[in-house]
DNA sequence: TGTTGACTCTCTCGCTACGTAATACTTTAT
DNA sequence: ATAAAGTATTACGTAGCGAGAGAGTCAACA
């Protein structure tokens, strides 16, 4: 589908998607020669998704953090959009009989305490998207990803590969030579990062276990690899200390 | 009541308050002489009424002409906030629909066309915004031009006779004596209009150049009158008060 | 085959409704 | 009397597009 479908489709205008695209949070699947945008059906859905976020009034930064989370689930983001969204209505009834309250207050009829005469209304800052980046957009896996992203593409080609020989190592003892020479490529290629200290090296092998999604990114590469890091990341920091 | 209470009582941002009073949106009623901003019960009820509009979605100019119109109706703006807010509800409604058909459509339960996917959505534009306009922008030009009709075509020349006479002086300090004796003219010509107050006097000096029609009416007797016509008519204003 | 009209692209500038300091003064509480 | 909390003004920043320019693309029709 071409933009302006989807646009009149949807209901949001052509400018719109390119901003969505310009800002990496609906990039189309695919491009024609000529540079136009095709949209697929995953693009629709997630698209969906979006729209869902932003009715609850979500900033687009927010939003692009979590649907492109690596720990996103689109189930349990629709059973979250289905209860903020009956909440939502909750305010709306409360707005209502407030008007109706106003308007019979106004005739003289009733009385009106200052207070209720702004029930409803409060602009005061959003209690879901708080949850909804402590459940999804975790600042810790966010900066990570982000920074990745930062670094360029031949970072993470080094990050990869290096991920990748780890695993294929994963079976050997933390403490093993080639262990342990992987594990200081490692530790290097961090300090392209900021300034790990070897203690600082550790904690982060700790989270590496103790977060799933953490656990989750590292096991893709195999499964056990990210316990496997936390043992060797353990065991260099005690021999850096000396 | 000073500006934290209102905004701990409303929930909005001071910054806000601030920014309604630079925009002559809500300008507080009082100020104390080290210049704090004091806010009375009307200014409240007003600001009630500001948040109802802004909640559906209005633009701070349009909420501004609308609620410092000459011909504004309380209940009757109530009355459309009832209105609207209802139908937003069942746009909430249908979203909440969407919501739970996409839940059951991702189990594979059911099936799902993509117009439906995005029913409840629709950002194209708000339908309420025009037609408020045209039930208070609009009517305030239209009744001002019926009224003037009715008024007989000696006032009319009068009024033309005046609209030269300023447009002529429009060169001119509004605060000199030419341009404020010009509008006490212009201020006793339109008590035969209906009783206007300093106040709506301002107000409807507001209205010439925030509302094209009036602008576009005025100015055809020389460019920058409406403006020129709004600075007098506020330091007469002003100057009515004391 | 050429032409028209509807779409598309990128780029840039503008706008709204505030948020966020920074700095200085005022009021209230202890 | 001094600190803490509130307030004012000024200034600059930001998000999420809208609007328009200028140029290329595509399908249909003459």
């Amino acid at each position: 589908m071409k933009v302006k479908e989807v646009a009149d489709l949807v209901g949001v205008s052509v400018r719109t998607l390119h901003h969505y695209d310009e800002i990496g949070l609906l990039v189309p699947d695919e491009t024609t020669e000529s540079g136009y945008r095709l949209y697929s059906n995953e693009n629709l859905e997630l698209l969906q998704q979006i729209l869902f976020f932003k009715e609850l009034g979500f900033s687009l930064q927010t939003i692009k953090e979590i649907v492109h989370s690596p720990t996103f689930d689109r189930q349990e983001a629709l059973q979250m959009h289905h209860q903020t969204l009956l909440e939502k209505r909750n305010r709306l009834d409360k707005m209502i009989q407030t008007v109706e309250k106003t308007i019979q207050h106004d005739k003289g009829e009733i009385q009106m305490t200052t207070e209720e005469k702004f029930e409803g209304f409060d602009f005061r800052s959003n209690p879901y998207e708080r949850e909804a980046r402590e459940r999804w957009g975790d600042e810790a896996v966010n900066r990570s990803n982000e920074k990745v992203a930062q670094m360029g593409p031949k970072i993470q080609k080094e990050m990869n590969d290096l991920y990748f020989s780890l695993a294929s190592i994963r079976h050997m003892s933390p403490d093993s030579e080639e262990a342990q020479s992987a594990i200081a490529k490692w530790y290097d290629l961090l300090q392209s990062f900021g300034n790990y200290t070897p203690e600082a090296f550790r904690s982060l092998g700790e989270m590496y276990v103790s977060d799933k999604r953490f656990t989750k990114n590292i096991d893709r590469f195999g499964e056990g690899l990210a316990m496997f890091m936390r043992e060797a990341m353990g065991v260099y920091a005690d021999r850096q200390r000396k």
